[in-house]
DNA sequence: TACTCGATCGGA
DNA sequence: CCGATCGAGTAA
């Protein structure tokens, strides 16, 4: 089994919704040096100009905009001006909220998993999409029970509290038994 | 235009 | 624990 996931199921408002779905699912790179499928393990969602950790919580800026885009869309911006990260923007058109992709099999980490999949601010307002080289995959994984660790979100602290506390983080477990329909296949 | 600091990482 | 490294965001 592999099936693309469109854009378009990333429009919902259920932001930690969709960022604890994402894991167990592909993320799949394709480029001039070929094609890379890793499985997702690490998330954080960040959902709305409310949420004080989120880029959006002072309104729009030239480097959130793609945030205010329908579902669907990768949000790729530069931290600590050395590392590239990916995002999943989610919701409908003008609800700024997104998930965090920090880690795949085999790279564990935001800037380690860009650099991995050769991802770079180039994709940044692109689809979700073959088009775009970078796409998702339902490769038929189920996760077992108890297989999802949560916890707060990294490196937040600033947002006081409240958003720092937020359980929005979602980890597979390492060392949990997936289960892949598709017979184990990368 | 100046200045601050970050959704990180690797090395001391 | 600390420095790298740079551009977005903010204030002025």
């Amino acid at each position: 089994m592999r099936r693309l996931v469109k854009a378009k199921a990333f429009r919902s408002k259920k932001t930690v919704a969709i960022a604890r779905s994402l894991l167990g699912k592909f993320l799949i790179r394709s480029t001039a040096h070929g094609s890379v499928a890793r499985m997702i393990t690490e998330v954080e969602a960040y959902d709305g100009e409310r949420d004080q950790a989120c880029h959006a919580r002072n309104g729009p800026t030239a480097r959130n905009a793609v945030m205010y885009e329908p579902g669907g869309v990768w949000y790729v911006y530069l931290c600590y001006g050395v590392h590239e990260m990916l995002n999943l923007v989610t919701g409908p058109k003008a609800r700024p909220a997104a998930v965090l992709i920090r880690g795949v099999e085999g790279a564990s980490g935001p800037g380690r998993l860009t650099q991995a999949l050769e991802i770079d601010r180039r994709l940044n307002g692109t689809a979700c999409a073959f088009k775009s080289g970078l796409w998702i995959e339902d490769r038929g994984v189920r996760l077992p029970r108890g297989a999802i660790k949560v916890t707060p979100r990294i490196g937040v602290e600033n947002a006081g509290p409240l958003w720092a506390k937020k359980p929005w983080r979602f980890v597979l477990h390492p060392g949990k038994k997936i289960m892949n329909t598709s017979g184990g296949r990368p």
